[in-house]
DNA sequence: AGTCAAAAATGATTCTAGTCATATTTAGCG
DNA sequence: CGCTAAATATGACTAGAATCATTTTTGACT
């Protein structure tokens, strides 16, 4: 037997809002399927409505543009990516060896599809609209708690948030050099990991 | 009296280059008016065609998409800004203080359009095209032998390069959260400036 | 000066992201 | 149940970036 719309409303958020999340739920994973297996530049705004069932404009109500797409269908993933990263911890004995553990294990998750990784950096860079900025946040915030938490633990450091802002920082520009100047990965990461010993341990002369 | 056609080649690199290189400098300039005035999205690549006297299709032989126009535009002008930061040499007597007077003159610099200073911003993490590759990594290597400078003259670190480096990464940082994330220019200024002293004089406990 | 191939310029055309006036669906209410 | 207003969906349409077949210009060589 059928609920009564009171009783459907009362369990869950109504059925106008399944409805969105539903339809949601379709064009991001059309968006991903397209996106993963045409590229984003030759995958069409009408291709993905299309796939997800929905009309040319319906589209644009759930993404302002096609970058906000990138980044919706993005955001989840990486969300998850994180929190498994930082789920299972890497075991080494020194800070920079735990950080560097988890930064090559993001960086395993982009070299996946590095063009697609590409764009969606650039996107990351600017949270243009508003509900981009919270995708954004959300995920910074994460890696951001994730990492504050390996520094803390290593005890040695002072202020262990501001390391981790300047970690996550270094991480970044070592993603742009890779993903974005198209240096060499382990390079890119070699480096890092320099750097991030230098931020940890210091780099006086005399020390 | 004019001169023949083989003296003028041998004098200048041909008349056909420099008919070129002055239809890039209409161009760019035509751009750098438009951008200025109206802002980079409500600016259309036919008026700059027009503006700079040239046909529709001739503008992509020059820069190949509109976002590269914005990086033509904006290298040149960041360039000298560059230069003129590091030629006069703030005096002051510590390093972070040093690295920070650059910083915050460049960041006066972007204040100045903080719009096209997003979008530009974006267009630099990603080096897309071929030319525009070059154009960031001449400007990128500009501003770190800068820094490496400055940090070198600071005497107390070892590694002057891989530390330029970094502090141009948590640089680069603070520009996408003031920019980019909308955060107060202020806060990231002051967060920088800690992260800076943090890389440069150490941040353990016992220190 | 005249010829020719290569380089550069051109604008009509194509393609697609994003808009908007209209139509449909939803849910609260008498 | 209708009725109504608000929310949501739709696809024909617009605007503008980028392309490309064609034309024009250039300069080397005779």
């Amino acid at each position: 037997m059928a609920l009564t719309d009171e009783q459907e409303a009362a369990v869950a958020p109504g059925r106008r809002e399944r409805n969105k999340l539903q339809k949601r739920a379709r064009i991001v994973a059309a968006a991903r399927d397209l996106f993963g297996r045409q590229g984003f530049a030759s995958t069409t705004t009408q291709q993905i409505a299309d796939a997800a069932d929905i009309g040319t404009g319906t589209l644009f109500l759930y993404a302002r543009t096609k970058e906000d797409l990138l980044v919706m269908v993005f955001r989840d993933e990486m969300l998850e990516t994180a929190r498994q990263i930082f789920a299972a911890p890497p075991a080494a004995p020194d800070v920079v060896d735990r950080l560097m553990a988890v930064f090559n294990r993001m960086a395993d998750y982009h070299a996946g599809d590095t063009d697609l990784a590409r764009l969606l950096l650039r996107e990351l860079v600017m949270s243009q609209t508003e509900s981009r900025r919270s995708d954004i946040d959300e995920l910074m915030d994460a890696i951001h708690d994730g990492l504050s938490a390996i520094i803390q633990d290593g005890g040695r450091v002072a202020n262990a948030p501001l390391v981790a802002r300047s970690a996550f920082a270094l991480y970044y520009f070592a993603l742009i050099s890779w993903l974005g100047a198209g240096q060499d990965r382990g390079w890119c990461m070699r480096l890092l990991r320099e750097q991030l010993a230098n931020l940890i341990n210091g780099n006086r002369v005399d020390a």
